[in-house]
DNA sequence: GTTAGCACTCTCGACCCGAGAGTGCCAAGT
DNA sequence: ACTTGGCACTCTCGGGTCGAGAGTGCTAAC
């Protein structure tokens, strides 16, 4: 029942589980007291808050223990103790209970993905959604792609304003569209068939050069191409850059204000460099391969982050989609003092489902 | 020389111009020098930045009766004046000087759309990325979109899995495209016809019935479809409804760390209920129609806005596109001390060049 | 109409201080 | 050997005070 999580490159394994039964219950009540209080917690209000038959005393030489041990802090002498990155870990990892999303939250959510016939992008955009308003958390959702994809079918349209359409349906799924303006079909051949029935034609020569190959090995494939007429050559080689960028190019986020009213970033330009961190794609292109090693909830707290501006935000994240096939991530961001009871059992039942989704959608995949 | 803005329904004409010259330079001072310096400004500080030839005192005497006037305020006896929303509406108005983007900026820009060649899109992406930053506010950039659409071309596309793939280009240049799981194809027609062949046969059917149609109408005739095979059918209702719903779905942001690090929004969470509005897509909706009224660059200050979370920022936007055919909106948000001449050259230069994109991307409409 | 002078007001930061919370340690109890 | 009550100690936080500084409004003189 231990939740599938693992710190990131995780270089060494934390002295964990040498606790005794009263650190570890002193911890999880610690944990989970200021998840929700936000302020340090002392060893009077602990006791009575979370019932330890024991006295404040007690539990105090038990914090002592567990700051011994670099799981919990002190702001200050004589303040409560919080937290520490190790100690949400060991929480995350040993101590916290019901791994499991409540039935009734699970039928809600499916609920709202059956009752709108929505389209692929409208999913990411929903789960963002969900996963804000059900964590009180920032959401990220990227598209699934596939770095493998291949080729699947090529369609060329003649638009009644001159210019064409090429539509273009890679083997994971992903559609990409690509529109030539009237001026570069000009441009390129002045006097070019523009009937629907030539277009048919070219799609077929580029069918049959394309289909099944991925992006690298048409390029490679590419001198070939060079015998199809100028503008469909030049459809070819525009679709192809297209194709292999799959870098994380469009993020969708929801609930940044969620994140706005957390007490860690009242005073909003700690902020600042999360969110030019999270625009700048390539910080979730680089997270990808990383997560997509293992399915299942990944969560990172803190300075686990490589990236410095993340070093006081904690990601709760799961890769989604085939792992043969595309793959797009999704999960939320917040304070280290993220409520990971919440949000790791709704990562993981949003990405479960937006897997049954792609894979009714797609159908099967079979190579 | 003086710029195209409105204030919104602008209930009733302010009493504009009823300025002295010394008044108005006052104010114009005032104004730029907080938006410089965000701290309010006193009588002895303006004098000696902005060169003014008169002592403080007589600069105080003009103070005053702008206060009186209502163009500027006091946060408190003793602190100096700040412009009200009045008061910038009437220095966006009257007092602003150049209201032309350097050439230097615009080849820049233009630079930045030929680098690449981009999708549409990422036309939006990149214009809300070059707005952000130009204005050092947060960008807003929606698609463009027509409420009159009329169906341009239909194409559907059998895929290898059994889904179905439809493609609908709308005359506002705009392409649609819906999946058809497997699934759903099964449902429908159980011995449905999957060669290409009998796809473009049904294709062509639809083309027929609804090329030239708006979605009303078609919805219409709704009924003669019944004829069609039911898994084309399926196709048709289900863009049907897609192209109707021309609520703005989509809205590409950028720049919202640049407001985070204003003064005004320092306390991260008086943000919080911009950003709800503004993700809240009936909000744009509804400027919509405000700004497609009358091309150029509408500004709207603080409390002119008719949404009262927004009653701290102030927007700078600009409708793009042909007026008779797809409109979209771009601009940006800030706090009303919102650098309006940066912000309005900028908005106003990017949305011609928008235009420009467009048409050449789509070719001249004839209808 | 403009300016210098002046009294007045208000904020802001520094400082102090006491209350309160919480700790660490020690000695006594079980 | 662990637990517990007691106690001295430390540190933050909020309130209050105070002086400096900025800025105003008014008035009288230019």
């Amino acid at each position: 029942m231990t939740p599938d999580q693992t710190p990131l490159p995780s270089e060494t394994r934390p002295p964990t589980l040498e606790l005794s039964e009263r650190q570890r219950s002193v911890l999880r009540a610690v944990v989970e007291d200021y998840l929700l209080t936000a302020t340090p917690v002392g060893s009077r209000t602990l006791v009575m808050r979370h019932r330890l038959d024991v006295s404040p005393a007690t539990v105090r030489s038990a914090m002592a223990e567990l700051e011994a041990l670099g799981l919990l802090s002190h702001p200050h002498t004589s303040a409560g103790r919080v937290p520490s990155d190790l100690g949400y870990r060991i929480y995350v990892e040993a101590l916290m209970r019901e791994a499991q999303l409540d039935r009734a939250d699970q039928l809600m959510i499916r609920h709202q993905f059956r009752q709108v016939q929505l389209t692929s992008n409208e999913w990411l955009r929903l789960a963002a959604s969900i996963l804000a308003g059900s964590t009180r958390s920032a959401a990220v959702v990227t598209p699934a792609r596939s770095r493998r994809a291949r080729f699947g079918h090529v369609q060329l349209v003649a638009l009644a304003d001159g210019s064409r359409l090429a539509v273009l349906v890679l083997s994971d799924g992903n559609v990409l569209q690509r529109r030539l303006d009237r001026a570069t079909v000009d441009r390129l051949n002045p006097d070019a068939p523009i009937s629907q029935a030539d277009l048919d034609g070219a799609a077929a020569v580029l069918n049959a050069e394309l289909t099944g190959l991925t992006a690298p090995q048409a390029r490679r494939r590419g001198a070939r191409l060079e015998l199809l007429p100028a503008h469909v050559a030049e459809v070819a080689a525009s679709m192809l850059e297209e194709a292999d960028q799959v870098a994380v190019e469009e993020v969708f986020t929801d609930g940044i204000a969620n994140v706005l009213e957390q007490p860690e970033f009242a005073q909003g330009s700690k902020l600042r460099g999360v969110l030019e961190v999270l625009q700048r794609s390539d910080f979730l292109a680089q997270l990808m391969p990383v997560l997509a090693r293992r399915s299942g909830v990944h969560v990172i707290i803190g300075h686990e982050n490589s990236n410095d501006a993340m070093h006081e935000v904690s990601l709760v994240f799961a890769p989604y989609g085939a792992p043969d096939r595309a793959l797009g991530l999704l999960g939320v961001l917040g304070p280290t003092r993220m409520p990971y009871p919440r949000a790791i059992p709704t990562v993981r039942y949003l990405s479960t489902l937006m897997n049954e989704l792609m894979t009714s959608q797609y159908g099967e995949h079979h190579d």
